[in-house]
DNA sequence: ATAGTATTTAGATATTTGTCTAAATATACA
DNA sequence: TGTATATTTAGACAAATATCTAAATACTAT
């Protein structure tokens, strides 16, 4: 759950997400929305990656992201539980 | 919102949340919980009030540190948004 | 007033993070 | 096979972060 967080806890990572519910893309077309270099960006995939938040495909000479919204279901469950406050 | 996702980005901070849930405590009764020293716990719950995660309220010697789970809604908002993928 | 308790502020330090350029890897195609 | 394209990996660096100790502030009570 850590690594959702830390994820999440990026401005330019949550943009990429914001892509993501739109359409799957490659790397490079994501890198085009910004500004930032491609290895940038590619570091931030891989955060998200590891938070497994996107899943990433390799077809032919490209890399495919998409979303992955399973983990997203755990930070809210979370997030309900500090709701849920006793007093 | 960039503020509460930083101020959710570390498990300190996270538990000092759940221990809130269970009742409002004095920063004195939160550094009792934690083996981190008090000037650090202070300086989170300050993020935390800068996120206005919690709210902190003078009583005499005391200051009260209480939840306040309203932020918590405009990120679940967020979420839910994400996951609500359109492909 | 003075001493004691509660909490924060200041300043230092080591670690983590976001960014960059240059180089490496992998695939496509002519 | 050789060149172009797509993407990642490596290494460097500045900025942000979590932590600490020491000092400052604020209130209580003797």
């Amino acid at each position: 759950m850590n690594n959702v967080f830390k994820a999440l806890n990026d401005p330019t990572r949550r943009e990429i997400l914001e892509l993501l519910r739109e359409r799957d893309m490659t790397a490079g077309e994501i890198v085009e929305q910004f500004r930032i270099s491609g290895p940038s960006i590619s570091h931030h995939l891989d955060l998200l990656k590891q938070a497994k938040l996107v899943i990433a495909e390799k077809e032919g000479q490209y890399i495919y992201y998409s979303l992955n919204t399973t983990v997203v279901d755990e930070i809210m469950k979370w997030l309900l539980q500090i709701k849920s406050k006793k007093k």
